[in-house]
DNA sequence: GCCGATTTGTCCGTATGTATC
DNA sequence: CGATACATACGGACAAATCGG
């Protein structure tokens, strides 16, 4: 249930498009229309078509229109723009996901792991190795450190089941902005031994550092997939801004 | 040299953090203290901090104030989110690009073709191999295809240079949106035979989609990049909208 | 716990510029 | 040239969150 105006606005355009009520390459209806039938300011309209820009919905075209680039053929991704976590992504696309924990830990960040993490040295973590099964083939191996200070009485238990949810529903801990980087790494003997990787001998990791409202960093995740099911999908526009 | 005001201040804004100019961490001048510096009004403010916490420059907080979060170390990222050529990319972190032509040749889009480019059958296509080297080391092997009705008289000399610059200062083809999907692929023997894989069998695959400014595709690339050397590096937030 | 000051978030109405047709 | 459509910018109002007294 969206409080905000444009939000409201935003989601309806955005289920609208998705249910092909406009063509592929049909404009949809003006700015000042979308004003009449919403009620509202044409600020609030242009916050909602700018999402949609940034979502690669649809692209705006100065004394033209707003045009509807949206093809069904993208919601099989897997992974989209956006943070979410792996059983919000699972369900999305309609499927059973399971979580086993293989390592639950703590530890205190030494130098190593204080230049791989970006945590400062001598933090003290909880350290996760989780193996991520989607219909029972095991996708993803993670690799997850979590500040105590920020997430405290960490348990298996809820590592089974969904940390984030953890987070946001038990701590109240907003979850706003992360770092991600994504690389190619060769495979670990873990990898090999969890993961069924055939004939490859590497796999696409994404790392992220994850902050919570107060500017700290509590969480770093490395996260390797499973090169055959990994698809990272991803719009960008050229802003005039990177000249 | 930026025409609107929004785009002044935050170039400005970012240049100074980039310069170290407010401590990793730190606050930022205020919304109403941005406004009396910079004679503007708090909308363009507010935009042209939206654009930094788009960049993952710096994070906002809702009573509190604006959160200087950059650090230094993502300067040394080779793909960042947004639309740059390889050049522009090169240029950026200050290395020497080259780029040398394996292929070029005209085509007509068949089945097989149309089902992995996208472009419609029968469209009438150049087709391009180039491989991209960064300091006299083959990094990536790009396959593209261009709309010959967009792109015309293509020649293996501008794709030599910077087929960008060619299209957007010399046919005035602005570019707007990009599908960029990534994955992980098996090599194969054109990769083996122009990149120095070492013991990696896969790359990492960017395949993007871009249209123009009438909202046609035109352009389908897919950039095949030794693993060791590719990164890609995203800043993502988790809006309300997402639920 | 309350109140007020500060700061960001949302929304409105209006005016003007620029591109398209 | 005029009508339409998006882009930029201004100023004002109120809400919501934070922090200090």
């Amino acid at each position: 249930m969206p409080k905000a105006k444009y939000d409201f606005i935003y989601k309806d355009l955005k289920s609208r498009i998705e249910n092909g009520e406009y063509e592929f390459q049909e404009l949809l209806p003006s700015e000042n229309h979308l004003v009449l039938t919403y009620g509202c300011s044409r600020n609030t309209v242009r916050r909602a078509v700018a999402a949609l820009v940034t979502d690669g919905y649809v692209q705006t075209m100065q004394g033209k229109g707003v045009r509807n680039i949206f093809e069904p053929a993208q919601q099989t991704s897997f992974t989209l723009g956006g943070i979410e976590s792996f059983k919000e992504s699972a369900l999305r696309n309609r499927q059973t996901p399971r979580t086993k924990v293989l390592c639950f830990t703590e530890l205190t960040a030494d130098e190593k792991i204080s230049k791989k993490t970006g945590f400062p040295p001598g933090s003290q973590l909880y350290y996760l190795q989780r193996l991520h099964y989607l219909d029972d083939k095991a996708l993803i191996l993670n690799h997850n450190y979590f500040l105590k200070d920020i997430v405290p009485s960490l348990t298996p238990e809820i590592a089974e089941n969904s940390i984030y949810e953890y987070l946001e529903n038990t701590l109240r801990i907003s979850i706003v902005t992360s770092k991600r980087v994504m690389t190619v790494e060769k495979m670990t003997q873990i990898d090999e031994k969890y993961l069924e990787l055939g004939d490859y001998n590497c796999l696409a990791v994404v790392s992220s550092q994850t902050y919570n409202s107060d500017g700290i960093m509590f969480e770093y995740t490395q996260s390797r997939h499973r090169p055959d099911y990994f698809r990272f999908q991803d719009n960008a526009t050229r802003r005039p801004a990177s000249h």
